[in-house]
Parts: C-alpha cells; sequence; structure tokens
DNA sequence: CAGGTCATGTAAAGCGTTACATGATTTT
DNA sequence: AAAATCATGTAACGCTTTACATGACCTG
C-alpha cells in the first residue's frame, strides 16, 4: 500500500528520546540506562529491554550514539557515547515547539466513569483502590526525593511535578470518596 | 514457542471494557460509542475506530453482545445491545480489586528532566508550553462539564476529578516557572 | 451541488511488554 | 552453594494509531 509520513529520518522516537537523555546523564548501557530510567521516569515514560536494546543499535545507524565493548572481566560489555550529532538532536528536541505527548490510561477514572450500575460501597471501594494506589506512588517519589536533594536541576524539578500533581490526585479522589460518602445516591 | 498467559478467556480487553461500558449507557453503534468517547473519556481513556469494530465483534463471539442491522435509509447500521452475560462481565470489572491500570506518558515531563543542558530561557519554553497546553484541556473539560451538570454522578464524578488534577497541573508548572524564574542558574 | 456528517470497515506499521534464554560475577 | 546482580539479547504477541476506502444521507 505505501502510506508512511516519512519519519524525517533523523526524528527521534519515544524510546529514543529517554536514551539520548540518558547517555547525556553519563549513563553507558542499556542496562543502566534500564535501571535509571526505573527509578527515575519511570511515572511518566517508561521503558523495556525490548526497546532499550534495538534501539541503541537503530541510533547507532542513524550515527547519534558509538559504541565500544568494554567487558567488566569475562562479561559482555557494550558501552555507548553520544556523538555531537546525538547531542545536537537531543537539544533539538528539547528545544523543539512542537506539541509534546500526553497521554493518560486511567482506569479508575473509567470505572468511576461507568460505576452507576453498581452499589455506592462498591463505588467508594474504586476510589480508596485509587488512592491508595496514588499513595503507594507518592510514597516511592518522596524515597527518590531523598537522594535526589542535591542532583541537578532538571531531575530534581520534575520529581517536585510528580510529587505536586500525585498529591493533587490523592486528594482529588479523597474529595470523590467524601462526596460519595456524603449525600449516598444523591451526589 | 507458545508462552501465552493464557487470556482467561472471558477477560476483557481495555477497549472491550469502555465498549461495554458505553453500551451500558445506551450507546448502540461502533460510531456512535467513538464519538462519545472523544466527547468524555478521551482525555483517560482514548479508542479508535480499529479498534471499535473488531473488539464489537469478538464480543459478540463471546456472548457479551448482540447484534442486529438496522439501518438508517439506505446507510448500513449495526446496532449493538448488551446480553445479560455481557452486563455481568462488565459488572465484575467494576468491582475486580484487580490493580487498575495506571500510565503516564508525560514528554513535558521527560524534556523538563534532560532540560540540563539548554538555556534558561528555552527551559522556561517547556513550562509555560505545557501550561498553555493543560489550560487547553481545562477549558475542554468545562465545556463538558456545562453539558454534564445534570447527568449520572459517574461520569460528573468523573469530570470534576480530571479538572481538580488539571487544575494541580496547571499550578504545578506555574510553580516550575517560578522556581526557574527566581533563581536563574542555582535553583 | 458541495461539504459535512453518519456509518463501517481494513491494512500496515509502529510501539511496547512479556517471557524466555544465556552466562558471568558478586554477595550472602 | 545458592541467590542476587550485571549484562545482553530475541521472539511472540498484543495493542493502538494512521491512513485509506466506500458510500449514503443531510444541510445550506
Amino acid at each position: 500500500m505505501e502510506a508512511r509520513p516519512a519519519p524525517a529520518s533523523h526524528e527521534l522516537s519515544a524510546t529514543g528520546r529517554v536514551i539520548l537523555g540518558m547517555l547525556a546523564y553519563g549513563k553507558e548501557t542499556g542496562y543502566e540506562i534500564k535501571q535509571f530510567v526505573d527509578k527515575s521516569t519511570r511515572f511518566f515514560w517508561a521503558a523495556s529491554y525490548g526497546q532499550i536494546y534495538p534501539e541503541l543499535r537503530r541510533l547507532e545507524v542513524v550515527g547519534y550514539v558509538q559504541s565500544h565493548d568494554e567487558p567488566s572481566g569475562g562479561r559482555a560489555r557494550t558501552v555507548y557515547r553520544l556523538t555531537d550529532a546525538g547531542r545536537a538532536a537531543l537539544g533539538e528536541w528539547l528545544r523543539s515547539p512542537m506539541e509534546p505527548v500526553w497521554e493518560l490510561r486511567d482506569e479508575g477514572m473509567l470505572r468511576l466513569f461507568f460505576s452507576d450500575t453498581i452499589a455506592l460501597e462498591e463505588r467508594l471501594g474504586i476510589a480508596r483502590m485509587m488512592r491508595a494506589r496514588h499513595q503507594r506512588k507518592l510514597d516511592e517519589l518522596r524515597q527518590i526525593q531523598v537522594f535526589a536533594q542535591h542532583g541537578p536541576p532538571g531531575p530534581r524539578l520534575t520529581l517536585r511535578l510528580g510529587i505536586r500533581t500525585t498529591e493533587a490526585m490523592i486528594e482529588a479522589w479523597t474529595e470523590t470518596e467524601r462526596l460519595l460518602g456524603e449525600a449516598p445516591g444523591k451526589e
């Protein structure tokens, strides 16, 4: 059929973005990148090995990164570094006026949306479950904060943003619980 | 290789959930479901035609919905209705204690995270862009609110939740702008 | 009669996760 | 000696979007 809108050839894929950024922060291997993603951006931008390793090779093909083998003992290890082109591509993306991706998949909200057919107690259960979930997330974020206190401003500000919005979600779900409890069957 | 964790056969797919819910709210055709999703759950749970039509047929195969042709004039039209089994499956899902999906992809946060290599003014640009984006979303949500004022509590509470959290994001990004502007280069 | 809306669908591609496989080194 | 961690990778699948195709009906 042939349809592609032609991926601009040097356009960064979703995963490519994290990878270049992580390399700029001194992460060296696919493994290290994955570990750090799980400790930092995971809540708003995840990545799996299944994407990271192939994407690293693709980024090398287009010249944004360069690899060399650097085994630690008998353990295979491929170290990647940003090239100048890669650094430029990262900067271009960060400065781009392109509408940034913002996508949410919130099953709690979806359940609440359709909750008119279930009992009040069950409906409250949804709100409680979601409050607990966000509370757990908040606890994890605060854990990170302890370590991020003296890092660079980018991650620090991002963490603050994540904490603020998570707190807001907890409040919003708590309010929902209150509204449900207050006027059973009416509000 | 054969690996599948066996999809429990009657387990609801992500899109199946919206569809059953929408049918329970009286939406009748794939088209109508899509229109309504775009007017309501879109911000926290999207769906495209490419999923809706095939999923409707799958749901009929497993017996959760039943279809019959009901052309309007010479225009083909397939009306779907929930079966008892479908209604039960919907209720089961709504009541399920399963950890609900919650996934965010926020490119603004990712950019802020990696923004340590760009200039302050460009960094502020990210925050302003995100604030504007959420503001636009908030305006759209408030539009919906006007119409949803007298609907059933589920959608109404969900909308309120969406508005609250969007407001919080605007505040959080505004705070980020303030922090960036306040102590340039330091905080 | 043109443009919009109602209505259904498919093909291709891209994105992403999960599960598996493999093996060395390090820690308990 | 076992368990955890470091390290790399692939295959299969599933989900989702995008783009296209088709046609009837409705409104200005």
